[in-house]
DNA sequence: TCTTGCCTTGACGTCGGCGTCAAGGCTTAC
DNA sequence: GTAAGCCTTGACGCCGACGTCAAGGCAAGA
């Protein structure tokens, strides 16, 4: 297939594959024409690319996923390098969670602070009696 | 006290403090030799928005509480439309969080699977029985 | 043959929050 | 006087993952 329908069957842009071809993940054959031709392992691969895009992994993360594949492997992950990376990911995942909890924390501490000095009231969020 | 002196004083450099001046927030006074003059009110303003970016906050997020500092009110959290940034943000911090939180387990699920597929064992975690 | 729609490479634009360099002016210490 | 250390404006660089435009080639249908 083509680098048309390649991009639609990943749910992508032709613009994004040859930026990937561009940083050496996603290689491609050429027609006799000067076209770009894939085939399904093409797919499976950029398909890869795409899941762990979508986790919100650089591309240079995706890497080892890439290689795994190309020397055969059935999955992307199916080598140690794909796992340290996974490992890896999961410890800014959870440093990162954990300091936006923080945030969260604080910053809602300073809305209910704020919400208690403003005038006219702390917008009260449940009325305790009366009902006017 | 002139533009080195308020950016040391806030932790941060005169290139930051002239950018946030090229976006409207924090004007500043000029002396008979074109130096920028700033003030403690200066000050304040810049730890202000120190603190909103450090929370994650875009600088365009941190103008309500420069306005509302600037109109004289004691904080900048003491006007309505700071309040308003401030749900906006925890809503976003929520949503973050939570698909943060989402991938997290993908993630772990991805690991755990590829572990258990790997050759060589499964790299167990704990040794039940057998120390050899 | 002409249009339409794919494809090619190349190259500049985007966004945010600055970093960094250039070229020069003011002030103070020595 | 001159070196050091502050200040000024202007402008290009950076990062990541592409978007978008330009100029042109190839293929297929009417």
């Amino acid at each position: 297939m083509r680098i048309g329908e390649l991009a639609a069957r990943a749910g992508t842009t032709t613009r994004t594959l040859r930026y990937y071809e561009s940083r050496g993940l996603l290689t491609a054959r050429r027609g006799g024409n000067g076209y770009r031709t894939y085939d399904e392992d093409d797919l499976k691969l950029l398909r890869q690319i795409r899941t762990l895009q979508d986790f919100g992994f650089d591309l240079e993360e995706t890497r080892p996923f890439v290689e795994c594949l190309r020397a055969g492997h059935p999955e992307g992950d199916s080598c140690p390098a794909s796992l340290v990376v996974y490992r890896r990911k999961l410890g800014e995942l959870d440093t990162l969670i954990e300091q936006l909890t923080s945030v969260r924390a604080q910053v809602a501490a300073q809305l209910t602070r704020a919400e208690a000095a403003a005038p006219g009231g702390p917008e009260p969020k449940c009325e305790l009696g009366g009902h006017g």
